[in-house]
DNA sequence: TTGCATCACTCACACGTGTGAGTGACACGT
DNA sequence: ACGTGTCACTCACACGTGTGAGTGATGCAA
């Protein structure tokens, strides 16, 4: 509600119930210092029910020194499904510890320092490298910064290993590896690769081709990978699948192998990554592996309860929170049927 | 740079250089009604940068009596590129207004309400009805609500018609129209659906048929299209394509037109929306519509201005920034070739 | 000298909270 | 009557800014 055109301070709550301002912010913070009458708590309760009296948030933190706001610092990065997923995980962990998360987007003419001059968020959430400016910015704002991406990075190791581990599974032996040069994403992609490679030795497997796309998932990807498939399958000692870094760039690999002439799954098993929507629509559909992000929400709390509420120091995530799911796009090697196994997730139905 | 522990605060600037308080704050904010010695503005300007002093948000804010701070309220969505783009162009548009963008995720237990204890926003954006609850606070907490959804109104009018558009002008005279019902979402696919038909009245059409899938776009969708797919194309004057109400629908109904046995786009013609990363990469490329958010960030910043800084009304949004993306999942009517047209923006590349 | 304007700067208040310290009234035991 | 303790509540300060009003010094015209 608002007075006389502002909206309802304490003071106008006080002066609806007939008490002091302090009553009232005792009352409404619930201090176990201070004892109240009954019916004054109810007359307090009843006018700032009445003038939907709300405690303003600058005030607050000056006040207490903290805002109860975090950060989460995002690039400026095309929608993603994980990303989205990591949010709403993030938004719940924050929720958890009594604050509130809020995003801020960070791209050209954007940058975290100038957010900063309105904004003061009691911790900051990166999951991506700051820019040097902006971690600078955070260390003289005195805000602890506290980096997803490391809460991520065991989920990160466990997915490059399974996408190995499944295709060994399925009997592949030589195996080629795509990886992309965007540095915005390099955190994961260093990681899923490394993970796949040391999967690979530990099962025994021939050494691994490995190749990196640059740019995005466009055309002239599907141009540069096919050339890369042409060089894996020929010769001695053919690749027969290949691990993507997602399934935007397997979908391009799918693509790129159609146009070399190569059937997936026949002769080419491709496994994604991140369980995009349209992947189980794709033809085929993309077997990928997908991420669930409760445990990291939970380790996010409690890493964010020990950095601002002196609880102990967070336990080290576990990483099954990742799992394959196998559609059409792979297959047992040698396998001939073009068809593979029925998809587990999402399969056309066959009834008339 | 942290003096004793604490973040540095204008004061320790002011001991710094050797002035008062009100002399740092002056220089550091460019009052015209002022004048200070060119020495001793170099002097605290030195001392700020040394201290990296940077002005606590939420002193400045509770001096001013606003935050600078624009919330962007989302609902829980699954990440999708529509969004993306949009939330781009309006951390430019609020920038360039001076404030900063910050955004919320709403989801179960995460309400707004929650968060403006914390964070005393100078506007709400919001892009979906927000609850009842919700906007009763705002309007408690006096906070102006800026309603993009508006702001998209005429992008998803002109999108809606130019599915239909597109589709006429291949010649088909008999439409479907596949929208859905989440009641999320239902902004938008209201408005779609809506110009979809008037355009098909416009262009002298056949009267199309409707339907509408519920749930998220996977195995027992594809089942359900099929089935109203089945329905659609026989008997007399039967759908010779189809318009979607995003790509992953138009996924599915590829999926579900392949399931009931007909061919894209011999049989069918499908268009999508949205130009999601993957529609390229799909078999069939799909053919869908892509937004161009530029102008309504243009849109909203005047919004903003006229909201919060008295400018002038802003003016009606202009709607072209919205065109087809032609693929392979259209084809002309009757077009016996089971390949359709090149895809103009991305096509696997026949070299050998 | 006096009056006045300009310059360079400082004083002091207000924004809306949260909270330690204080205060008057009352009850109770001696 | 008097000290002691509890109850119910209020006073007053501090958080860090931005800014209108004020102030002493200097210059300059009369």
């Amino acid at each position: 509600m608002t007075v006389n055109g502002r909206r309802a301070t304490a003071a106008d709550v006080a002066a609806a119930a007939g008490v002091s301002r302090s009553t009232v912010s005792y009352i409404l913070n619930g201090s176990d210092r201070q004892s109240f009458s009954p019916e004054t708590v109810a007359r307090v309760r009843a006018a700032a029910a009445e003038l939907a009296y709300l405690p303003h948030a600058a005030a607050r933190a000056l006040r207490k020194g903290q805002s109860g706001i975090v950060l989460l610092v995002l690039p400026d990065v095309p929608g993603s499904t994980n990303f989205a997923k990591l949010v709403a995980a993030l938004t719940d962990a924050v929720r958890a510890t009594g604050r509130s998360l809020v995003t801020l987007t960070v791209r050209p003419g954007n940058r975290l320092v100038d957010a900063l001059r309105d904004i003061s968020p009691q911790a900051l959430l990166e999951v991506l490298p700051l820019p040097e400016e902006d971690s600078a910015a955070a260390l003289a704002a005195n805000v602890p910064v506290v980096v997803v991406t490391s809460s991520i990075e065991s989920l990160d190791r466990a997915a490059g290993a399974l996408q190995v581990e499944h295709l060994a599974a399925l009997g592949h032996r030589r195996l080629g590896i795509l990886t992309v040069s965007d540095a915005q994403v390099h955190p994961f992609s260093a990681t899923r690769l490394t993970a796949a490679t040391a999967a690979v030795e530990k099962l025994g497997l021939a050494p691994p081709r490995v190749a990196s796309v640059t740019g995005p998932p466009d055309a002239r990807a599907i141009g540069a990978v096919a050339t890369t498939l042409r060089d894996w399958t020929t010769g001695e000692d053919p690749v027969t699948a290949v691990c993507c870094f997602n399934d935007l760039f397997a979908a391009v690999t799918v693509a790129a192998a159609r146009s070399a002439g190569l059937d997936v799954p026949g002769d080419l098993s491709i496994v994604g990554m991140d369980d995009e929507p349209l992947a189980g629509l794709l033809g085929p559909t993309l077997t990928t592996v997908r991420y669930d992000f409760t445990g990291t929400g939970a380790h996010i709390r409690e890493r964010l309860r020990h950095a601002l509420d002196d609880g102990p120091a967070a336990a080290p995530i576990s990483s099954d929170a990742v799992r394959v799911v196998e559609r059409e796009s792979t297959a047992p090697v040698g396998g001939e049927d073009a068809a593979g196994p029925a998809g587990r997730d999402v399969s056309p139905p066959r009834t008339s």
